[in-house]
RNA sequence: GCGCGGUUAGCUCAGUGGUAGAGCGUUCGCUUGACAUGCGAAAGGCCAGAAGUUCGAUCCUUCUACCGCGCACCA
């Protein structure tokens, strides 16, 4: 009796079949690795969103990782692929509050504890499906190891990261303007500010001059100056002008009087000032413009902050305009000053808008006292680890934006007013009476107490406990720690693995989108070089983004998303790992093609066919033993020229395939692979051997060898192709050298 | 404004200083004893435009156009 498979191969049948064989074989945690394993290669999967269910990116994503971890590990390589979560702090929130909207609740309304007892209801419930997921693409990562960013430990590692930080002097808090979301009532890092561009207006405002003016005015009693946002005009400070503009030398000094609000505010001279724009002349608000609060801080001007946390206009905006939204207040605003013939004209003029990264709400910038990380040091760490090549980014390109982005760094406003997340470890008592300066760098310990556990000091003024304070961290400075944290820094053991930090630590590889390349990995590289003093990786790939047909983003609101799943339930999880990487040319951007699947569910078929073939020729109790297709091409006498050909092409192709492996080429090594198999092996070499009768060492030989070879980028019907045939010393195909 | 990437078959993309390739699609044959998810054949390209280097350019250089992305401005 021959081999016989079943005429067509069924993926749904398989790959859950195969997954478990897999996962009950450990071979996925590397302690049940051979004991000679080589060194240890190890990914940090980029922990994905407890928000969502997987995209196209995650795919891409983690069918790379897999291929190289599947790769090395039968390379015979102590393999670890650490997988996990993040918590995702507004984004998680956000999520949450819209399922509580639908229901016609808020948070505010739920408060803060039950408001988090959702969240973490959400996350016990959807936390974790999108690993599930990652299950069904076949991802090989050791579950025994899967971490969340606010397990417990994880938490007092992120707790000690800030209390080292703040023990170096490099946690300091200040008043700032910063991005703030009104909706999502946060502060936000520059890095979660979009920009959108929208046609606005340009508006011409005169500023009367001061009635003490020392100097002759040279056309009018008018300074005008030119803004996109009138109703910020209620907080100015001052007007400014360049230096060295003749226009406005004789002002420089005098006074001018703000109307509305009627206060006499200077006009100074300050080079940031760009004299092309508007009339060269611009207002000054100093707790509303990032720009303005630097000039505002060189020349020592007070600060009105008139829009507050809630993007409502507060009472320094006066009694007209308090409570008003800024959009309101800005028709106000525009409407007296025309009443007072003050506008002189108005523009069309299209600008960018900032927007927040996660609710597409307008960012109000606002003065706000905030937790910042100094970032000059830091940065440093992160710039010389690449250009000492401690870290290589791949492709090289990357390295322009990431050093851009590090050269002109800002201190990183780490503390955000949401309630999901990371709660700074920080102790305020109820009094709360100290002061704060204005002033940065000052240390606020005189009503701060910084450490992971709660101080047992009472107040010496109100006799009160100090209290957490309920500030969070950003959800980026836990995922900074995730390469060590995840290994048991800084306590020594995590889920209860000890020595995982020596062992492996730093990893090897971290695959990831571009648009975190500065949100994550360098992050990681810095917070790596601070705590472990080595970087938490030697290669950093980063991945294609895959667009759709048309060159759109990817995007589930817009309803131009493609589902993965729905991908595997249609071709099977090979074919779209096939698809994935078979559109993976270099390190351009993917347009979506779905009939790259299609060849993919082909081949697997060809596959599946050219396997029943070949099986079918052999006797089911048979033990082939196969020798190393290199000695077979010298075999002489045993081998036929055919066979001898096809031995020496599939090593030329072996030889490739390693080739494009080292340089991370999967389309490539893909295409080399597929090309062989069916052009070379099926077209020729197995209708070839109809003619022959006792080839079935070679013919056996080179389909075991295609399939190792195929085996990291479509691992399901390579492992049961392989379980099928009668070979002496099998195992199973994931650990097959 | 600065920078990066792209422009090759109907679609999505490879590729090379000297006759241009794949997958999918299309047309025409084939129920050949693994596979019709297949086999055999075929049609289909001034390789974005211009200039230069070269004996020779789709490939190298420069410029232009268009598409995508990042950064800056965004008062």
């Amino acid at each position: 009796m021959a081999i016989e498979l079943e005429k067509a191969y069924d993926s749904k049948k398989t790959e859950d079949k195969i997954y478990k064989l897999w996962e009950e074989s450990g071979f996925f945690d590397p302690d049940n690795l051979a004991q000679d394993a080589k060194e240890p290669f190890v990914i940090m999967m980029a922990p994905p969103n407890v928000t969502g269910s997987l995209h196209m990116g995650h795919a891409l994503e983690n069918t790379i990782s897999d291929i190289l971890i599947r790769w090395k590990r039968m390379k015979g390589f102590r393999t670890l692929w650490l997988p996990g979560t993040d918590h995702a702090g507004i984004a998680t929130q956000n999520v949450v509050e819209k399922e509580l909207r639908k229901q016609g609740q808020s948070r505010h309304q739920l408060g803060r504890e039950k408001f988090l007892e959702k969240v973490w209801e959400w996350k016990e419930i959807y936390g974790n499906i999108i690993l599930e997921q990652l299950k069904k693409l076949g991802v090989s990562a050791d579950w025994s190891r899967t971490r969340f960013t606010m397990d417990d430990d994880y938490r007092r590692a992120v707790e000690a990261a800030f209390v080292h930080y703040y023990g170096k002097g490099r946690i300091y808090r200040g008043e700032r303007v910063i991005n703030w979301c009104p909706r999502c009532r946060t502060s936000l890092s520059d890095l979660e500010v979009e920009y959108k561009e929208e046609a606005g207006k340009l508006w011409y405002i005169k500023y009367s001059l001061a009635e003490d003016s020392r100097f002759q005015i040279p056309d009018s009693k008018f300074i005008v100056v030119a803004t996109t946002r009138p109703e910020s005009m209620l907080g100015d400070a001052a007007v400014a002008v360049n230096p060295k503009d003749k226009r406005y030398k004789n002002l420089i000094g005098q006074k001018v009087n703000l109307p509305l609000v009627n206060r006499e505010i200077p006009i100074i001279a300050d080079s940031a000032v760009d004299m092309k724009f508007g009339t060269g002349a611009i207002k000054v608000t100093p707790a509303h413009d990032l720009l303005d609060a630097e000039i505002a801080f060189r020349h020592n001007l007070p600060n009105y902050q008139v829009v507050g946390e809630d993007g409502k206009m507060t009472e320094k905006a006066g009694e007209i305009c308090r409570g008003l939204t800024t959009k309101e207040c800005r028709g106000k605003v525009v409407s007296l000053l025309e009443e007072l013939e003050l506008i002189e004209r108005i523009e069309d003029y299209v600008h960018n808008v900032s927007v927040c990264s996660r609710c597409g709400n307008v960012i109000e910038p606002l003065l706000s006292k905030q937790w910042f990380l100094k970032m000059d040091e830091l940065a440093q760490y992160a710039i010389d680890a690449v250009k000492n090549k401690k870290v290589k980014i791949i492709p090289k390109n990357f390295e322009k934006p990431y050093f851009d982005w590090l050269n002109n760094i800002k201190d990183w406003c780490i503390s955000r007013q949401i309630w999901w997340g990371h709660q700074l470890p920080v102790w305020q008592c109820k009094c709360q009476t100290g002061r704060i300066s204005n002033l940065a760098h000052q240390k606020p310990e005189d009503i701060f107490v910084v450490s992971s556990v709660k101080p047992k000091q009472q107040c010496s003024k109100c006799k009160s406990h100090y209290e957490r304070v309920f500030d969070v961290l950003d959800t980026w400075f836990s995922s900074a720690l995730w390469p060590f944290a995840t290994l048991g820094w800084p306590f020594g053991v995590a889920q209860g693995k000890p020595g995982d930090l020596e062992r492996f630590y730093p990893a090897n590889i971290i695959t990831s989108a571009r648009d975190i390349l500065n949100l994550w990995d360098a992050r990681m590289i810095f917070s790596g070089m601070e705590f472990m003093g080595k970087s938490p990786f030697s290669h950093l790939i980063i991945h294609a983004t895959i667009l759709t047909k048309e060159g759109k983003r990817m995007s589930k609101s817009l309803g131009t998303g493609i589902d993965p799943l729905d991908l595997i339930e249609r071709y099977g999880a090979d074919a779209l790992r096939f698809g994935l990487i078979w559109q993976m040319m270099g390190h351009q951007d993917i347009r979506w093609d779905e009939t790259a699947v299609v060849a993919g569910k082909k081949f697997a078929n060809k596959l599946w066919n050219a396997s029943r073939f070949v099986l079918g020729r052999i006797p089911e109790d048979a033990k082939l033993k196969i020798p190393p297709l290199a000695s077979m091409t010298l075999a002489k006498r045993e081998t036929d020229e055919a066979g001898k050909k096809i031995l020496r092409e599939a090593l030329k192709t072996r030889k490739q395939v390693e080739k494009h492996m080292e340089k991370y080429q999967f389309g490539h090594a893909l295409r080399e692979i597929y090309d062989f198999f069916w052009h070379k092996y099926c077209d020729v070499y197995l209708e070839e051997s109809k003619k022959l009768d006792d080839n079935h060492i070679v013919l056996v030989g080179v389909l075991a060898e295609s399939l190792k070879m195929l085996h990291p980028f479509m691992p399901f019907i390579t492992e049961e192709i392989y379980q099928k045939m009668p070979l002496q010393e099998k195992t199973l195909l994931m650990i097959e050298r």
